[in-house]
DNA sequence: CATTATGGTTCGAATTTCAAACTTAGAGCT
DNA sequence: AGCTCTAAGTTTGAAATTCGAACCATAATG
């Protein structure tokens, strides 16, 4: 970087110190592709809870292990979800259990077949 | 890593190199976080279209700035887009703008409030 | 049993990391 | 103008890391 930006490697490493102090940078990641290490089945998936039991079933999703990502939002649904299967059995198995969970109104489940820009 | 596991560091360094050369690492990234350099607005979209004009839209939605993510997916919806906007005003413009697009049927929009786990 | 593949280790030179001290240059005051 | 403060760079050198080459050890295989 510094050699493409024509400055001092020193420099380069204070501004980027300086973005992480700030929290621009929030973190380096590794981007692992979950075909490749036994996932087949990579998935999106909305969810709707009546209002009163939505930190309930946010902080229940959370720690499970197949929930890879979570976020709150609100439009279409008001929790996303990405989830990693092993196959679509333990896919369908998933998505019942959470059709099942209390305050749960409706899950709206999509396979991601390819990410076609990260 | 390499004094966590008890190994020496070319033996780390040789197994990161070969899931590199495997594909399990496919990349490594920056998280930054999209409020903190003005993009307030962090959206999630599911975009269904007519099947003939499936390969068409999403050609066309993948070279845009505002898409930062973009899968196809089978399920809810067809293709999936995470796009940032700097307020909510070029966030309705560009919703306007998807729901308008040739062979587009339907766009569901969800704005992302937190993420919870990443 | 010899051979190959796999997964380690050792070693050292080249490169990178990183903090401390120092230098500008501009912005905001009086 | 003169002064001070701050943001952003540079220099420098010691410490740490990177990384290839050469070299084991072991298990699987023809």
């Amino acid at each position: 970087m510094a050699r493409h930006f024509g400055v001092t490697e020193t420099a380069v490493r204070k501004r980027v110190k300086n973005l992480e102090v700030i929290g621009v940078i929030k973190k380096y990641t590794i981007d692992v592709d979950p075909k490749k290490i036994g996932f087949d089945v990579d998935t999106l998936i909305g969810i709707d809870t009546m209002p009163e039991k939505y930190i309930h079933v946010m902080e229940k999703l959370r720690p499970m292990k197949e929930v890879m990502r979570l976020c709150s939002a609100s439009g279409d649904h008001m929790l996303m979800i990405e989830c990693w299967f092993q196959n679509s059995r333990d896919f369908t198995k998933f998505i019942k259990m959470l059709e099942k969970m209390d305050g749960v109104t409706k899950v709206c489940p999509a396979i991601i077949n390819e990410k076609m820009k990260c």
